[in-house]
DNA sequence: TCAGAAAGTGAGAATGATTCTCACTTGCTC
DNA sequence: GAGCAAGTGAGAATCATTCTCACTTTCTGA
């Protein structure tokens, strides 16, 4: 029996066909947040071939088991990062320069006020996206200012 | 001299051509969070005409000005929502049923944490969008249940 | 180990939001 | 009123994403 390894589990429990594996391979060794089009290029770079679709429809498949996180976008396509598989409720900092990611423990959006209400609002669920510059990008721009 | 109206600061300084004030109005009508194709939609059954570039083009513009604020998509689109003009910092909480929108006072995302940083990133900016059932909507939604 | 079914793949067409182009119109200033 | 800059509108262009369909691969049970 092979191996299980770090991606076996990135798809939950469909099935991983050798695209889908080299598609999470790539996609683990992007360091920030990238977009669909990023991913491709990654792959192509690694002499990987995967089709739109595929690569669409993989992404798809990481995201619904959590192993991915649309976290906005970026120039008018999606932007996703990979999140450390097993950390519950969190959100992200995104560098402006880099696109380097960072998870970021939840604020507690919706606590300060009475739990979870908001003008009458029953708040269910909320996004958090946090932007800035890394520590490597942070003197480059202080340069440039 | 004519009497100023409140969309008529909507653009910021910009020439401000009837479409333009008929896009304003709409939108200010609008109850809630809005798509570009909701309120061409909106225009048309006030029987008031705009071709989508102009539309889009005046989005853009009470965007940039202030007036309009992008909150998010629905359904591939960009949702818009109007800003009660003046109200500085604040975020939003959005309706899951019929899309209304009311404005949150930012919970202080970034201040739980020293000053801004976050594992080395410096925050600039953060978006928060909160989503839920607005006191109208969770009866019918509780009744379901 | 094999067969069959289910799921994934890939090329390219389709879709849909948004932007661009360009000739025309309108609003503002002098 | 003239002139110019900015806005308009129809439709083409662009681009991300989804869909289609025939083909291939993976997995499960026997």
């Amino acid at each position: 029996m092979r191996r299980l390894t770090t991606n076996d589990r990135a798809y939950g429990h469909a099935r991983v066909s050798r695209q889908r594996q080299a598609i999470a391979t790539v996609a683990a060794a992007l360091l920030g947040a990238f977009t669909v089009d990023q991913l491709a290029i990654a792959l192509r770079r690694r002499r990987l071939r995967a089709g739109k679709a595929t690569l669409y429809r993989a992404v798809a498949a990481l995201e619904s088991s959590g192993w991915l996180e649309r976290i906005g976008e970026r120039g008018g396509s999606a932007l996703f990062a990979r999140c450390a598989g097993g950390v519950r409720h969190h959100h992200h900092v995104v560098c402006a320069d880099c696109g380097r990611v960072a998870a970021v423990r939840c604020p507690g959006v919706g606590k300060a006020t009475p739990p979870g209400r908001h003008h009458g609002f029953l708040v269910t669920r909320h996004e958090v996206t946090l932007h800035g510059l890394c520590a490597n990008c942070r003197p480059s721009h202080d340069a440039e200012a």
